[in-house]
Formats: C-alpha cells, structure tokens, sequence
DNA sequence: AATCGTCAAGAGCAGTGCTCTCGTTTTTTC
DNA sequence: GAAAAAACGAGAGCACTGCTCTTGACGATT
C-alpha cells in the first residue's frame, strides 16, 4: 500500500472533492431543489454521465454534501466550546448557541439540508447518523459538566418530569451522563428552544417582526439556559 | 349581481377549487417537490396547459395552498382556544401547543410548507402575511389576558430584557397588548420553543432518539409555559 | 504485450414548468 | 337577436431535470 494508491485513485479522490466542492457552491446559491448534477458537470467540463461514475445518484451527493454540513457545524461548535473557559457554564452554553446562529446564517442552505425541512424522496442514510451527532455531544457534555460541578441551580417551575418519560430519559442519559430526569428535559427544551429560534430566523419567519435578532436570540438561549440553572459568571 | 354571476364563473370557481383539493392530496403524498402542475391536469383529465387559465404558475398555486394552510391551522389553534375554560390560561396554553403539534404530525407536507424551509425559488407574497398571523394572535391574546388578570408570575430568572429590545418588544406588542418587554420575550421564546420542537418531530429529528414524544412535547411546552409565569389550574 | 477494469462521451427516456397558437364556446355589447 | 370580445381547452414545442445504456479509449495489472 504505497502513500496513495494508485495515481487513479488520486485524480479520482480529487475529482471527488471538486463535485462536492461544486455542488456546495451551487448549494450556496440555488438551495437544496436547485442542485443539478448536470450544472455540476457543466461546470467541471464535464459531460453530465461522467458525474456518476463518482455519485452513483443525487442522494448520495446530498449524503456526502449532508455529513460534511454535520462535521462543519459540529467543528465550529466544538471549537466554540473548547475556546470558552471550562468553568464558565453558562459561558460556553451561551458561546456555542452563537456559534450555532452563526453558522447556520452564514450557510442558510446548508444549514436547511441539515435541519430544515427533508428533501422530499430523500432518505438519510445511516452514515449521517454519527456525524450528527457531533453538536448534541456538545450540549450534553456542557450540561453534565455543569451538573457534576454542580453548577446547576434550576429555578423551581411547576412540572417535574414524569415517570413515564423515564425510559426517553435513559437514553438521552447517554449524551447528558449522571444528569437526572428533570434536568434531561429541561436540556432538551433548551435544545429545541435553540434551533426553533435559528429556524425561525434562517426561514424568514422573523422578516418584519423583529430588528434585532442577535440581540434577541441572546436573550432567548439565556433565557433557556436560566431555565437549565446555568448562572451567567 | 346575481347570486353566482356568470354559469362561467360558477365552473371556474368549481375547477379552482378541485385544483387546489388535488393539489394539496398531492401534496400531502408526495411533498412540497413533488406537486406537478402537469400531474394535477392529469388527475383532473385536462390537458396541463389548462391549469394556467386558473393558476398563472407553479408558484400562485404554492401560495393559494399556503393560505388555505394558515388558516386551517388557525381555525385549529383558535378552537382549541376557545373550547378551554377562558380563566384557566395554563389550560388555555396547553390546549393550543396541543392543536399545533397535531394538526402538524397530521398534516406534515402542509405544515412544512408553512414552517419548514422555503420552498426554493419561491418568495412569499404579501396575502400570505394576514393568514400567517392567525394562530400567533391566539398565542398574544393568551399571554396578554393571562397578564391583564394576574395570572402571570413568572420565576425569577437571570437576565431581565435589555434595553436595546425595547423597539422590538414594542411592535410585538400589537400582539400582546399591555405586556411588559421581559414578558414579551419570555413569550417569543415559549413561542419559538413550542414550534422548535415541533419542527424536529415533523423534521424526522426525534428517529431513534425519543419514543414517547407526546409526553415529550407536554413536558417541554409545560415547561414553556412555567417560564412564562402560567401555574396549572 | 495482452487483458481487464475504469473512464468520459453521447444518445436517449420520461418527466418537469411554461409559452404560444388555434379553434371553440360563452359572455358581453350593440 | 346578431356581432364583437373575452375566456377556455387542446396541442405542439422549448429548455430543463435525473438517470440509463452503449461505445470507444485509456491506464494498470499480470
């Protein structure tokens, strides 16, 4: 096995990575639908039929395109993380959401392909799986940190978790380790409360209601992350 | 100006609106993408080139469907509304983000084109606006009555609302008249959190990862609507 | 040097949104 | 009631899509 195989398999590894480089672009300006595979080719120079001997078919372009979305925002946001000082809870909590807003604002259609709503008659694949999982390990990590350090102190609101949720629990115990129920699920609220307010704004769906967007999206995730116990340093 | 005009414009408004039934069944088999103009004619035994006698393109009938989706999700939303005992607002609350989220799981395809990404290419045109606001107006009236009554303590969280958002809170406070700015956004925030997670139910997000997703979604909008200061009856 | 797998090219299929023209039918106008 | 005007369905056609199949050339392996 000598440091790249054959020069074919370089050229064609190469040529990989200039589909998707393409497709990424086109991504940037067109949005999910309008990704062509004929365009693609065209750009390259290439007749239409050569694009799949590399993309067997368009999905697995989105796939390919779909898991590098998941490693780029999961880099970013574990950068984000790591860049915050370990102590600071509600610091990194706050330092990641951003980073989260941030991303997803500077690539709008990726971040579409990636939590947005599905490609109609595209089916993730499992290999996506793993990569998506990147940025919620974030989250979790951060929750049970500040839960082990206890550095929670979540202000007493009505409903504790039921017993019926504990299964669910269990399992998200996996990405928040040591975290007891109630806490799971005032993480998960915070989660979803996160990326409902990114959707909103990457959709449009703030467009002539609020000015301010960064201003108010920090004071939502604080807002949650209050919610969490998480006390600004 | 008789009862129905023309026997002309009796059959035009008879075909405009089977158009629109077929349309939205094709819709909800197979997606915002897979609505064909040439499909519907067909199902319709027209020829395709007639269906631009009634929807000039592709997009006006997006739209003819987006508006008949806000409002059928407003009618829900404001039922639920109505049929809740009018003191009990955490009732009230509840009863709504209920509608919302079955109306969605039952109507996917039509809830993704009113809160998923935008359908590529399409921009939303101003008739779209009013409908949009029906069901977010039921949500204002809750937090705004709830408020006015005193039924609103809300736990004392870390960051009150900062200055800077007060032109923000103002406009939104058409929609919840009388409600002071921290409020406000205690209120955008449930908001943006009930349709978060809604959006990653109807997304396909929560696959393999929560089981009991009613008792999932209850637990969250409780929480929700604890943070905006709601006590259970 | 011969073989065998990989590759780009091209034609072709079925489908799409949309436009234009052409008779026909219905409504309006005189 | 007849003539002009408007609305309508049908059909052909354009440019585009994803995808398949065949053909011929190139390069690596034996």
């Amino acid at each position: 096995m000598t440091a790249s195989r054959t020069a074919r398999e370089r050229v064609r590894a190469e040529l990989t990575k200039e589909i998707t480089d393409i497709a990424r672009r086109q991504l940037a300006t067109e949005g999910a639908g309008g990704l062509s595979l004929r365009a693609v080719a065209r750009e390259m120079g290439m007749v239409s039929s050569a694009i799949y001997r590399y993309f067997p078919s368009r999905d697995d372009l989105l796939t390919a395109l779909i898991i590098d979305g998941y490693n780029a925002l999961g880099a970013v946001v574990e950068r984000a993380d790591e860049d915050s000082p370990p102590g600071d809870f509600a610091g990194r909590w706050l330092a990641v959401c951003h980073a989260v807003r941030d991303w997803a604002l500077a690539h709008p259609h990726e971040y579409t392909l990636l939590y947005g709503s599905p490609v109609p008659g595209y089916q993730a694949p499992e290999e996506t799986i793993a990569a998506r999982l990147r940025d919620v390990a974030v989250f979790g990590r951060i929750t049970a940190q500040a839960y082990d350090a206890g550095a929670l102190t979540p202000p007493d609101l009505a409903p504790p978790a039921p017993a019926a949720l504990s299964a669910d629990a269990a399992n998200l115990r996996q990405i928040m380790p040591g975290v007891p129920d109630d806490l799971i699920f005032r993480g998960l609220t915070a989660w979803t409360g996160l990326y409902g307010w990114v959707n909103f704004e990457v959709f449009g769906q703030f467009e002539n209601t609020i000015d301010d967007r960064r201003g108010g999206f920090e004071q939502s995730v604080r807002t949650l992350g209050a919610l969490l116990g998480l006390k600004p340093a």
